[in-house]
DNA sequence: ATGAAAGCGCTAACAC
DNA sequence: GTGTTAGCGCTTTCAT
């Protein structure tokens, strides 16, 4: 590999020289620049960001961490955080938690170790409670989908509890009566999303069965397992809500199988609007999240903090929106 | 950050005797180790990647670009690779081309740029035909998704020419006259998988129709457009052919627009078993490309190749299965 | 078995 | 405006 030494040789100026060039520093002959923009071409040279960083202590790579990128939620972020962070020269690395505490760590730990430039971190659970620990590493750091209170650290979620508020408060509305819930366990977003489910139902003066909720983890295979427990109940749920897309999957393939009509015999609902959600009969009723967003504004808040790593933080919550499609919409 | 000289200075030892001992090397004695180890973890010290990347030419992070993470095919490729990458301690850099040249070069050199230990990469038209100059690169690679001919290069793929032959030659005997397809342009996989449905047309005497057939952007929105647009013809086709999900998405929500019924009116067919594609109503017959597995089977091909750089190359295919549901099911 | 020192490729402080 | 050189943190050769 050709390096700047070689460049320099050949263009008969020091490296320093080259350096300034490549830099677009100040302070060099027109002429010369030139001529070293010449032989930089003819050599075909690239700096090795490798010893860039190791001089600097910084790299153009901000890392990414969800719990999972199988999660369409996910996905979008991920597109979004990757366009907005090339944008302004720096690379994302992606990582899956899988809710795991110990991967998390590990994944932060490498990062650290790699002098990456900022984080965008989806927390585990126990990240949420313990988050000092996590601001020790002391990297530039944004944290999203989870909310993390009394810590300084920018923090831009959607709110859960009101979203899951207004969609169960829309099923009430409706007329259903026995609602069930499936949320994702381990994570702080299915506890929140419990919390509003519960808040409606209070609020509209129904009683809360405990047999109709379920907290599994968060995948297809489980929400067909807590959907047909669901239906095997004597006093089966007539309405069901389910915390996210992968949930609401699994939910749906259990109710087809149990040929149950939605919405007549039971409706469904689910957290985030993925392509599918209105392709399927009869489409969904959702809460979409705005994920593009989500991403895209993190990203900028992460490359505002490491411009400037002593800025005051702030919490953004941006608003999911109620979609309401023909799963949900029989009664009255 | 503490470094390996603190390490050295606070153990009463030599830097080189602190990286023996963090590397696991032999020649220490075993007291002396153990005294270094206390230090390290005493003052919690981690070695600076960085730096040890610069010094050894390598680093253990592979790369994996692929063309859309959106598309759910990449999406599952993209979490195998992850596994079996952290199975044997190398992290993954994740990039999307979208199928764009210039993007994919810019990533290339990137990864060069860092001295990334290996990629994984799904090329673009234009590098699969010039395929000689990214491997001037000289950095361990395996191919997926792509064919690359008659270049010394490790390559796993499904055989998009006969599973596409599969799927339409199945509507073929379900007794679909009027057979079209939207296909990715672009990409080599949109042409082969043309190739297996004109193939599959010729071989049972049909008539291939040029108006039946569109090349878009393999996106949602596009699939969408192009199937509106077939069913605008005055002979309108009475199946369809998508050669990945999204376009099927796109497909399946212009169809339903359209009111009409599949798989009376039309039948549809697509690329990819997605979790959606059995809950839509009628269910899709799909081609099931085993993702997890490609993925699984590159980042293992890359890791031998990253262990030994002159092992000889292997082309390796994987079958496409045909997942026949009602979606295609309505003649005979 | 252990240490001193060179050097990976780059940038920047300092000298001229 | 340009060059010399130190040093980022690490591994490894070569002495001892």
């Amino acid at each position: 590999m050709t390096k700047i030494k070689d460049v320099a040789l050949a263009a008969g100026v020091s490296t320093a020289t080259v350096s300034r060039v490549i830099a677009n520093k100040p302070h060099v002959r027109e002429e010369i620049r030139q001529r070293v923009l010449a032989v930089v071409d003819q050599l075909g040279y690239r700096p090795n960001l490798v010893a860039r960083n190791l001089r600097e202590q910084k790299s153009k790579i901000i890392g990414l961490i969800v719990s999972d990128i199988q999660n369409p939620f996910f996905r979008y972020i991920s597109r979004s955080v990757e366009d907005v962070a090339h944008k302004n020269g720096f690379s994302v690395i992606l990582c899956n938690n899988d809710e795991d505490p110990l991967k998390e760590k590990m994944y932060l730990q490498l990062m650290q170790d790699q002098n990456i430039a900022g984080i965008i971190l989806s927390p585990t659970r126990q990240a949420v409670s313990k988050f000092e620990t996590i601001l020790k590493l002391n990297i530039p750091m944004v944290v999203i989908d989870r909310r993390i209170h009394n810590v300084e650290v920018d923090n831009i979620c959607i709110d859960n509890v009101s979203s899951s508020f207004k969609v169960t408060q829309h099923l009430v509305e409706k007329g259903y009566q026995r609602i069930g819930g499936i949320f994702g366990k381990d994570s702080i977003t299915g506890q929140e999303r419990y919390e509003g489910y519960l808040n409606a139902l209070k609020d509209s003066g129904m009683k809360s069965h405990s047999e109709l909720v379920k907290f599994v983890a968060p995948r297809e295979e489980t929400g067909y397992q807590a959907t047909l427990k669901l239906l095997q109940l004597a006093n089966k749920p007539d309405a069901l809500f389910t915390s996210n897309s992968l949930l609401a999957a699994g939910a749906l393939r259990a109710i087809q199988e149990k040929k149950l009509a939605i919405p007549e015999q039971i409706a469904l609902t689910t957290f985030d609007d993925t392509s599918w959600a209105r392709l399927v009969t009869p489409p969904l009723t959702v809460i979409d999240q705005p994920a593009y967003e989500i991403g895209q504004t993190a990203t900028e808040l992460l490359m505002q903090r490491i411009d400037d790593p002593s800025r005051s933080t702030r919490e953004i919550t941006l608003n999911g929106k109620l979609i309401i499609r023909q799963s949900s919409t029989f009664h009255s």
